[in-house]
DNA sequence: TAATCGATCTTTTTT
DNA sequence: AGATCGATTA
């Protein structure tokens, strides 16, 4: 738990780390890094940029750091240490503990956590409601589908990106340079209506987590005064994939480096966040930015074999837009790479299942495995196929849980209860379940609410009997919610729900814990457990159980605002906090099952086997990406290949349903990018066929002995696996066309033309060479 | 106001 | 293929 008071250190504040005499467990921590590891570790006074190639100990360094500063005397609140994701968070946290106890009160947080936490003490400086919910960005959507009453989804969708844009680019509705992002009239003011009416029901998005604070402290100076003397020291990690608004915050933060101590961690190969305003410039520039910046480079790879290394920069040094980095591997070479040509994405999904559980029944772990892809949606494929073989998984990060229908409507009834004029949730469950409430008289009530108190309002608003009668129903079910929340309603409070606790419905409340009894009793009370219960007989589908854990889960909440402002934050923040919360296994420690997983998610991870899934046009690299968008498809590849430590697997797949129908594919560009010496291709590719002659460039070629030179074209095509016309991929050449099917002394051969104009002949029907066909 | 049936997309990636 | 959306109908 990071500290919890923003109030200055001063008395520590001051104290700069001083390069002393070392404690008796210290040389050992220094012992273990290399030279510049080391100069990172004990550098202090100026502001420093590590450029930290991956599996450079990176973590190790900052871990080590923090823990060197507390042992030089920095007091552990005086250190703020943020990252992008949760999970690097906690495992940041985790280490440094190990390392040094007193690192458990250095302020460890992502920076939207970070924001979320200050703008819970500051925000009403700057009349922020203090009370505020956290939207999502489902939620900011239905916020702006209201104010663009009318307008096509897919405008309404566009508009919610680009302020999410702005926000990341810190650009406010009447900042001219908002152009860059949309130059039209009609988004200012879309964007400027929109703010207006998040103010006026007293959230905030994503983006303000961020931006907010840097109002707030530059508006502010004395509050800005008092964070510069409370941190002493700021270090960022991942800092390749800080946006403008983060880069302002950290300025102001940090006194723009001429107060405390700033230390920044990145590698501009990594940054694959650009799409949600991440700015590589921000590490380009940082020494610009900040005077007297020293740079130091992590260049040794300790995580992977040299082969894994060389097949991943082969491809990322296609990239024209680099540092550039050369990173040498520390380690012995190992099992070579293995590039798999598989027909189709059910074969994909079986050679994954093959290699993993042969590798176990030679005594491994299923968690030495991952299995990485583009797409949340691919992750189906495997799921099914492990299932099918008892293979443990685990989808890490789909956040699924808290898209669900029914786990959003039950935090929209906690936002409504947390935020009364929370009209995005008012609107998501008045009528939920039907009360005969509709459209039209949500309106009224909204309108009769006059962007206060909408539950006040659905009490006075006009309305018909039908509706009055489910208005005044859904205010009862909030306004006893609001009793058991604050339990100070006297007898309403501490009595069991109206519908007891325990059996009915399937819901119940464990021991009657903490906020449990609160989400319980507006779950319950509100209709939704016996709605969603319902669907669950139609359709066998989960619901009740989702509710079920979503109640859990608030058990370790504190039964009164504040807690339910915490939880309500806690989930917003991180969804994946609830990861393992349900079934009752033993949470946080990492089980023995397989990881399937985004490329993106794996960022800051490392497995000792990695099969990178997909690797075909369209599905990765996504679509036709070209220029700036195909270098960050690229870094996301290098990020992928680089989190495996031993063994690395590339599949490449002839066709994939996309859509319900099954298609064809062409292998991944950066198949083509890759060092071919580095990998091994295999693949039974059904009509796959080896290069005659000259080509055959040694390997066990199986040649077709039987040659009958009376065979008609016919005949020989069906031989071959090859028919005129037919569209192919070649490793080397590239894509061609078969040209013709003739015989040969060696058996069928096939005549085929390249892109590049050259024709080659080739013997069908062998194992393990470097063309596929590609599948219409 | 709610339910039902076709038409129309859908798949980025995350805080 | 499946979900989602919107217009049409009860």
């Amino acid at each position: 738990m990071p500290a919890d008071s923003d109030l200055p250190n001063s008395e520590l504040a001051a104290s700069k780390p001083a390069v002393s005499k070392l404690p008796a467990l210290w040389p050992k921590y220094l012992d273990v890094l290399n030279e510049e590891q080391r100069q990172a570790v004990l550098h202090s006074g100026s502001p420093l940029l590590i450029l930290a190639g991956a599996g450079s100990g990176k973590t190790r360094v900052i871990t080590t750091k923090i823990a060197w500063l507390i042992e030089q005397g920095a007091d552990p609140r005086s250190i703020m240490a943020v990252t992008f994701t949760n999970k690097a968070a906690k495992e940041m946290s985790q280490r440094a503990r190990q390392l040094e106890g007193r690192a458990a009160d250095v302020m460890m947080r992502t920076f939207h956590s970070f924001g979320a936490w200050f703008l819970r003490r500051n925000g009403a400086l700057a009349g922020l409601n203090p009370g505020f919910v956290i939207y999502d960005d489902e939620d900011a959507m239905s916020l702006l589908s209201k104010i663009m009453e009318g307008s096509p989804k897919g405008e309404v969708k566009d508009a919610a990106y680009k302020i999410s844009r702005a926000k990341d680019y810190f650009l406010s509705p009447d900042d001219p340079a908002l152009a860059a992002i949309d130059s039209r009239e009609k988004f200012r003011k879309i964007y400027a209506a929109y703010e207006a009416k998040l103010a006026q029901i007293g959230n905030l998005d994503f983006g303000d987590l961020i931006k907010k604070p840097v109002e707030i402290l530059r508006g502010q100076p004395q509050v800005a005064e008092r964070f510069r003397a409370r941190f002493s020291v700021i270090m960022v990690d991942e800092y390749q994939d800080a946006n403008v608004a983060q880069f302002e915050l950290l300025k102001e933060l940090s006194g723009g480096g001429g107060g405390g101590y700033v230390c920044v961690v990145g590698d501009d190969d990594q940054s694959i966040y650009r799409f949600r305003g991440a700015e590589v410039k921000n590490i380009l520039d940082f020494p610009k930015l900040f005077a007297g910046t020293q740079v130091i480079r992590l260049e040794k790879n300790y995580r992977s074999t040299p082969s894994i290394l060389r097949a991943a920069s082969s491809v990322v040094g296609n990239n024209k837009g680099r540092l550039g980095k050369t990173l040498a591997a520390e380690r012995q070479d190992g099992k070579q790479p293995v590039l798999a040509f598989l027909a189709s994405q059910d074969e994909e999904a079986a050679f994954c299942a093959d290699l993993i559980q042969a590798a176990v029944e030679k005594g491994g772990d299923w968690a030495q495995w991952a299995i990485l892809y583009r797409t949340n949606a691919q992750s189906l494929g495997f799921e099914t196929e492990f299932l099918r073989r008892g293979i443990p998984y685990r989808v890490v990060g789909s956040l699924k849980f808290y898209q669900r229908e029914e786990v959003k409507d039950a935090l929209a009834l906690l936002a409504f209860l947390a935020n009364p004029r929370d009209e995005v949730a008012f609107r998501r469950v008045a009528n939920k379940p039907a009360r005969g409430i509709g459209a039209a008289t949500l309106d009224k009530v909204v309108a009769a609410g006059e962007g206060g108190d909408l539950l006040e309002a659905s009490r006075l608003a006009e309305a018909s009997k039908r509706a009055r009668g489910g208005l005044d129903a859904f205010a009862k079910v909030i306004e006893d919610g609001r009793r058991v929340l604050e339990g100070s309603g006297g007898v309403g409070a501490s009595l069991p729900p109206a519908s007891s606790p325990g059996e009915k419905g399937g819901l119940s409340v464990k021991g009657g814990e903490g906020l449990s009894l609160c989400v319980f009793r507006l779950v319950k009370d509100s209709g939704l457990a016996d709605y969603h219960g319902a669907q669950d007989e139609d359709d066998g589908t989960q619901r009740l159980n989702n509710l079920q854990e979503l109640v859990n889960a608030a058990s370790l909440y504190p039964l009164n605002r504040g807690g339910l402002l915490d939880f309500l934050e806690s989930i917003e923040l991180d969804r994946s906090a609830m990861e393992g919360a349900g079934e009752g296994a033993a949470s946080g420690v990492s089980e023995n099952v397989v990881t399937l997983i985004t490329f993106h998610n794996t960022k800051g991870l490392e497995f000792k086997r990695v099969v990178m899934t997909g690797l075909e046009q369209g599905t990765f690299p996504r679509e036709d990406k070209s220029g700036e968008e195909l270098e960050e498809e690229r870094r996301l590849f290098y990020v992928g290949a680089t989190r495996a430590m031993d063994e690395l697997y590339l599949c490449c797949c002839a066709t994939r349903r996309r859509f319900g129908s099954t298609q064809g594919c062409e292998p991944s560009v950066f198949l083509r990018e890759i060092d071919k010496s580095t990998v091994r291709i295999i693949g039974k590719r059904p009509g796959g066929f080896a290069p005659a002659g000259d080509f055959a460039q040694g390997g066990s070629f199986a040649l077709p002995a039987k040659n009958t030179p009376s065979q008609d074209a016919r005949d020989l095509e069906r031989l071959a696996g090859w028919r005129r016309g037919e569209r192919l991929f070649h490793d080397d050449y590239g894509y061609g066309e078969v040209m013709s099917v003739k015989a040969s002394e060696e058996g069928p051969a096939v005549q085929v033309r390249f892109e590049s104009g050259q024709e080659l002949r080739f013997l069908s029907e062998h194992q393990g060479s470097a063309i596929t066909k590609i599948r219409e």
